[in-house]
DNA sequence: AAACTTTGAGCAATGGTTTTCTTGCCGGTA
DNA sequence: TACCGGCAAGAAAACCATTGCTCAAAGTTT
């Protein structure tokens, strides 16, 4: 019998092998490598290295059961994980991560029964927390069928205002934009955005209008050009309106996808960027902003943020400080070169 | 004292709770929710009755203790969760959920520092398995120190052969596109690549050199067009090529940004496509296959369906049915307008 | 030298579930 | 009536780490 051989076969290094091999106690064992108990230095260098030499790991599975908290956090996607929840999720994961927290992943693939599904999952794994999230920033149904697990809803809120919610200023971002626009000299300025249902294009669509009002400017071709979010509607209604105001001398669009199918058309219709036209995106989606001719000014929703935040809204919710409601995030003008 | 009462406070509902409701011991109430042991009609029904009455859902920590399974994975990936390994980790996630098994989400950011951590945390979790996965198609070092985790490599596939891999075809991906070019009669085709030095444009370039010169063509230009993988490269190199090979009557580009940059640039200097010039990408990325003009034919690597792959892998390897090397998915041509 | 303090280390309970083993009871057969 | 089979249900061990409590020995004080 080598000393190799006690390893157990299959399974990992268990306390009790530390101990075995160190010739303590496992509750010695314990108390030397958390450094909780009082003992000769002696005894606690014996089991150290005991640990060290079969690369011994504390099972958490057992460490949670016994305080009740899993040090593991859900996260509930809605939009199978996209371009607006991955940048959230990372931020989330960034600070949890810091406090020795794991992420749970969820995607429900925005279908009902699934998110019912992970709820209880989650709930089975006795999760510390949740955090929801999801592609839209309109206000979005609480969970159903948790109990007492704090939940924390980034980007889309929650509709009960007393839920705790981290969302995008949404008004703010179009006044850093339209405020730009204003600055720099532009009095005609158009807004193309995306439907009329969602609540980031009314929002966005509200301010750009009052912010124009009360400098005495209004909308280049009298109205917000609601569409979809994509470039072919970007060029579209580019073309609408320099058709039907061809004196328009600045373009705001709700995301940048718009704002590239609006600089496409301008370069293609002969009009200069920011020379001629200026034009100025939404969300600052490098893959876009950055390979538009030129390179798109664009608010940042500083989705990092969020999910930062949320994070730690929830750590304070699960060390008993919940305080509900909804918090917004400022965003960001980021300056390149369209206008 | 009522009833609810007797409900612990803070904690859950646990199995001694129903058992008590029910009047019969624990092991019998769990005999009666799994359904394993032998007992009367009614006794069962008593449990089950007291179970929905509690709402209780057992306790999955203690259950993974027990068990020394956790029906949870990591999943480490090393891009920021980027476009590339999302449709991986959606495709495993989906083939994991249907066997209850939950992913636990590891992000490295390509820091060694990080992914070391991560492996650390998951190991002390004792997660049944790991994915891999990253942006690159290069190989990358196995994950180091892991004992005895059965671990996949999706999409990256691991340095050490004897490893599990998943990877995509890159070579067969090629020669969809290559020959979907020559057999629609194209013969003055070129070849848009992103840095030499990545594996992934490496084997694409060789490939489509050998198949023109068993098809009794040449690379139109002369050689292959090596960059980055932007818009920009896209566009310069198209331009470029126009110069010095004004007979070319294809592009085949490495990725679906190259191949937008190259239609823009035809289009702008006159060249219609697909009459004129054909273009395929690669990736079948949506946002930039659907918003060119035209949109797209492009080169599909199936990236679900290696996360899905990947998954099932490593299912057979936590049951012991270990078989190392790497399995390649084969890519599928998405035909649109483009060629 | 006796009584007391300090210290080191083990014991056992804890957490929630599963599973094996055991006990007790009933009916049936010799 | 005695014995055995079968079945229902309880008791207890197992999983693994943590921690308060206990006990014993060494050391200190009067």
């Amino acid at each position: 019998m080598t000393e190799t051989d006690r390893r157990p076969p299959p399974g990992r290094v268990t306390l009790t092998d530390v101990a075995t091999l160190a010739g303590v106690s496992v509750g010695t064992a314990s108390k030397a490598l958390s450094g909780n108990g009082r003992m000769r230095p002696e005894t606690r260098d014996r089991v150290l290295e005991a640990a060290r030499r079969l690369d011994f790991q504390p099972n958490e599975q057992a460490r949670a059961l016994l305080a009740g908290r899993t040090w593991t956090v859900g996260l509930v996607t809605t939009d199978g994980i996209g371009r607006f929840s991955t940048p959230v999720l990372l931020g989330a994961e960034d600070a949890l991560g810091a406090g020795k927290i794991s992420v749970l992943l969820c995607d429900t693939r925005g279908d009902a029964i699934r998110e019912r599904h992970y709820v209880e999952t989650l709930l089975a794994r006795r999760v510390d927390g949740i955090i929801v999230t999801g592609r839209r920033t309109d206000p979005r149904p609480p969970l159903a069928g948790l109990r007492d697990v704090p939940t924390v809803y980034a980007l889309s809120p929650s509709e009960d205002p007393a839920d705790m919610s981290v969302a995008s200023d949404d008004e703010g971002g179009a006044r850093l934009a339209t405020e730009h626009l204003i600055t720099s000299g532009r009095r005609h300025i158009a807004h193309v955005s995306g439907p009329a249902h969602h609540a980031a294009a009314q929002h966005r669509a509200r301010l750009t209008h009052d912010l124009l009002g009360q400098a005495g400017l209004e909308l280049s071709g009298g109205k917000v050009h609601f569409g979809d979010w994509s470039e072919a509607w970007g060029r579209r209604a580019a073309r609408t309106v320099l058709r039907a105001a061809p004196d328009t001398d600045a373009f705001f669009c709700a995301n940048d996808q718009i704002a590239r199918g609006v600089t496409d058309t301008l370069r293609e219709e002969g009009r200069r960027v920011p020379d001629d036209i200026a034009v100025i995106g939404y969300d600052n989606w490098d893959v876009m902003a950055l390979a538009a001719r030129p390179p798109l000014t664009t608010v940042d929703m500083n989705l990092n943020e969020i999910g930062r935040i949320a994070a730690l809204r929830l750590l304070d919710a699960i060390d008993g400080r919940t305080v509900g409601g909804v918090r917004t995030v400022a965003c960001r003008l980021v300056v390149r070169e369209s206008a």
